[in-house]
DNA sequence: GAAAATTTGTTCGTATGTATC
DNA sequence: CGATACATACGAACAAATTTT
């Protein structure tokens, strides 16, 4: 057994009784010394941490270990990796971007400010098509924005985790008929949120979904993505 | 700028670019040789990209760096400690166990076997009271297990990780009335499960949750969890 | 702004534990 | 059981970055 993996286990106790973003853990030379290992051992305790979003590391006098304040993209990207890797089925995805989708796109039509709707107005002004590397990202992004704005951190951090799952769907179903349809119904949606009609953007996130299970589903809906 | 990021990130490109579980990617020494590093730096690549669950090492010969197959369990614990240190507020958590709570209950309407009928009646068979210190995480238990029920994986995940500020929350919100309120839910929803009525079951779960928000939601909405 | 102090980043060499054949 | 391959772990040292003086 590693023991690095034990310094990890107790000083993430640590953190998670009492400790706040920003706290001071020490330098990589004094927590090795309190846990009676060579500063190579720490530093793999260290790494693991960090990489968890747990920890930030900062060099020079007054550096050394603090608790990061939170952000959640490190730790969504991982998630992200690993529905990747479990291969979601295509019924799992459709199911689970319905029920974030819905809630977030009602959220944002309450919450919406002017800057809100140019923002993500702007991810729509310049449709990509279909063959267009970046189309998949870029469609990907107004769904993330709409998230954004809807101020749910904990729901966006949903919607961030399915990205890695939605890219290798997506970018293998790309037609011109889809694209047509994404850049369609992300208007009406964008049109939704701009009137702060939280129902007329629910209904065209509603129906957007509703096609993209259709179009690509009929024959592989136990497929995996 | 630390030199492992840049492995890290070359390496975790290489595994989306089609690489699945099991499949290797070399040892240690030939994956520092082929970055022109040292075995040391290597290592803190290595570790980060292990704690972030997409790798697995192992000892001996053929050991080395292979594709974690998924498991989003660590990926989900890091991101609930994310969500935590963010200090959701009890707004945005309850809106999220609205959103996917109801989405799972009637999930595992419509999925549970007999075999998920008994498992989720275990964790009601025996109430905890409110002062009791597992009483908050047997609650939780029983939302977690109805997610698995329900079979959705990326909600199965988001579940998981309210987990962290739902302990912070519910602990701190202990009083015998919402703890009698939470049995007599539970049992509810788990007659729903058990006769495959989605919409009964769904329903107890919505008033389960409006009793949470309306106990303690009144004089902290603005609150930090 | 320059020098000093502090702390992480990185390297080499070496020894040990562990899994596979 | 022995040989091999591999990660784990240690110590000493210098380089680079950052803050304080």
């Amino acid at each position: 057994m590693r023991s690095s993996l034990a310094i990890v286990d107790e000083l993430r106790a640590q953190i998670f009784a009492g400790m706040r973003a920003g706290d001071r853990l020490g330098t990589e030379v004094e927590l090795a010394e309190r846990f009676g290992v060579s500063r190579i051992t720490m530093r793999d305790a260290v790494r693991a941490l960090e990489a968890e979003g747990l920890v930030e590391v900062s060099v020079g006098t007054r550096g050394g270990l603090r608790v990061a304040d939170g952000d959640a993209g490190r730790a969504t990207e991982a998630l992200s990796a690993q529905l990747y890797l479990q291969e979601l089925t295509w019924q799992e995805l459709v199911d689970a971007m319905a029920v974030l989708e819905t809630a977030t796109v009602r959220l944002a039509a309450e919450r919406a400010t002017p800057e809100d709707v140019v923002r993500l107005g702007a991810l729509i002004e310049h449709p990509l098509s279909a063959h267009d590397a970046d189309f998949t990202d870029q469609a990907l992004d107004f769904h993330q924005v709409l998230a954004q704005i809807g101020g749910n951190r904990a729901l966006l951090a949903a919607v961030r985790a399915l990205r890695g799952a939605q890219r290798r769907l997506f970018a293998a179903d790309n037609t011109a008929d889809t694209a047509a349809s994404v850049t369609e119904m992300h208007g009406r949606i964008h049109a939704g949120i701009a009137a702060g009609d939280a129902d007329a953007a629910a209904e065209a996130m509603s129906e957007h979904l509703g096609r993209l299970r259709d179009a690509a589903g009929r024959h592989r809906s136990a497929d995996r993505v």
